[in-house]
DNA sequence: CTTGGCACTTGATGTAGCCGAGTGCTAAGC
DNA sequence: GCTTAGCACTCGGCTACATCAAGTGCCAAG
């Protein structure tokens, strides 16, 4: 930290101050409250050259400066090794997040967990199909002319879909039916289902074959949707807290939350850097979040899916980062070791 | 409309303008505005009665008016027959709302629908467990020393919990097992599902024993699960169009949504009235909602479960009660012909 | 390259005055 | 007894203006 060019520790301090006071530091307050060595002419004169590199604007012309996006990036980037959590973190991800209880409530504690740390909107992309493979289908029939169809995946995911059901349908014919296409759909992802399901019809005997289409259109359904991913967050409230007086921008980043699948896209454009994070910042983003921040990390296996943070520009970067990574890795060792 | 004493057509005007200008109603305004037929000299009269009872008050010593809680409570039960949905709405509901798809996605489908209708925030109480009864139960082995329960329900609702299983699970014995639960469980509500369960356990054979145990806990938290109610939500970017400048009140309503157990006492203590729908407004509300309104119907059968949407207490009620009630009108429709 | 000094800018804050919308009240009219 | 016109009064909001504090840029000296 001290070997970095003093320009480099005075964007830092800029962006520290600014994200923790909400408004626009001075050369003065900045010798007051970090221990630069130099006077406040000196800030000065550096202020006006990170000015010049458009990493820092005044907004009003004689008034302190506050970072542009380029600035929070540069500010980003120069953190190069992030911090552990504090104990009590440490702690609360833990309690937080045992293992037990089904698939989705384990995502949604997850989630809650990350918004409750980082006091921010939290959002987490569930694991992308190809990671899972069909384990178990049932046919299951709900009341007269209705049924349902149920998969169940390795991960522990299930998914289900009712449907009509226009002819009669024996027992003895669904239980060969489940039987049958089972044999073939089991062991292969959702994606690769749509190929088992042609081959498993093919030896339909004749009788059956009209149930054995509904069934299977039912099928391909379920597969379509487990195809697409969905997302869920939690801490909604936090952004409301966090922009504070400051309530315009809160409008355009709550669309863009509900715009699950503009959220998705940008979550697997993402790329994530040697950290294994990824961050995006204001007007790196496009459309409504182009005001927010985005903080999000792989986790699980091959790190096909995501977890993150939305919040303002104005955000702890450095904490944030921190408690993304660390949920992430928590969630991937808890989805691996499966204990 | 016009046979009412000329007070309640003062207030009625006054909690209409007031709704839609979001600015304190004068009496020369009311008289421009509204056909009432007298003088604004008379309606100030009206106006310092209504004021004397509490149903109006004036923000600052001398200007309009705006509605206290008590005065949209009054016009709220003035409101006699709610009036239809136009057909460009009726339309809208009835495309959202076709009957495809998993049980879950539909009603995420018609909260969301609800959300858009009214440009607020809805909310979903799922169907109370007593309506619907056990159907199926299936136990898959996702890895080893990792298995699956899963429950499927009369309504098409799937309950799943992964759990890690210590001795090894011979195939003949879990087949075994799952026959003889579901001999005892089939038909039967969650609530009622603990006491088949310990008959059930009566039957297992010595040597699978600890297995069955093993199991049962497992189905128990299954249950246990489901007791509790969940409910979803939509449209909480609404909340922030809709308070405008005055975001003040924001923060404690997201707050309250994001605690369901509030949120889900609430929905469940409101009872409803003739016209079965509930109304909460501001201060009848304990807490964080003191400054929202909520509006509710029961759906399904027995109307166990609600719907509804929450804003703030400036609220168009007509138009909102009117949503509410027709989704719910919808969504019992669809549930129970399950079409 | 750093520093102290200084003139200058500017948003924020406070005060005063004015205007308009609105009220309450009284006295007259139906 | 209710309604109405008129009138004096209030008060919030807006503008104008002065003042203040924080901050800047720049220059000249160290």
């Amino acid at each position: 930290m001290g070997e970095q060019p003093r320009r480099m520790q005075v964007l830092q301090a800029i962006v520290e101050d600014y994200v923790s006071s909400r408004e626009p530091v001075g050369s003065k307050a900045l010798v007051d409250r970090h221990e630069l060595g130099v006077s406040s002419a000196t800030v000065r004169n550096d202020m006006a050259a990170l000015e010049e590199e458009g990493l820092i604007v005044a907004p009003h012309t004689s008034s302190g400066r506050i970072p542009t996006d380029k600035g929070y990036r540069l500010f980003v980037d120069q953190i190069s090794e992030v911090k552990p959590l504090s104990a009590a973190e440490k702690r609360a991800v833990q309690t937080l997040l045992d293992a037990t209880g089904d698939f989705n409530e384990m995502m949604a504690r997850t989630v809650r967990a990350l918004a409750q740390l980082t006091n921010q909107v939290a959002v987490l992309q569930y694991p992308h199909v190809d990671s899972s493979t069909i384990r178990h289908l049932e046919f299951v029939s709900l009341a007269p002319h209705r049924a349902l169809v149920v998969v169940i995946l390795s991960s522990g995911q299930v998914d289900q879909r009712a449907f009509h059901v226009e002819a009669e349908a024996p027992e003895a014919s669904v239980a060969a039916l489940k039987q049958l296409f089972l044999r073939y759909l089991d062991g292969l992802t959702p994606a690769q289902a749509a190929a088992g399901l042609q081959l498993a019809l093919a030896e339909v005997p004749a009788e059956d074959r009209a149930l054995a289409l509904g069934f299977a259109a039912q099928l391909d359904q379920v597969f379509a949707a487990r195809r697409e991913d969905r997302i869920i967050m939690a801490g909604t409230a936090n952004l409301a807290r966090s922009t504070g007086d400051f309530p315009l921008s809160i409008g355009p980043i709550l669309e863009a939350l509900e715009e699950q699948v503009v959220l998705l896209r940008l979550l697997t454009e993402m790329e994530q850097d040697v950290r294994g994070l990824s961050v995006r910042i204001g007007s790196e983003n496009s459309g409504s979040l182009a005001e927010a921040s985005v903080i999000a990390a792989g986790y699980g296996p091959g790190a096909g899916a995501k977890l993150g943070v939305v919040g303002p520009t104005r955000m702890d970067y450095p904490g944030t980062m921190t408690a993304v990574r660390a949920v992430a890795r928590y969630l991937s060792r808890i989805l691996s070791q499966q204990p």
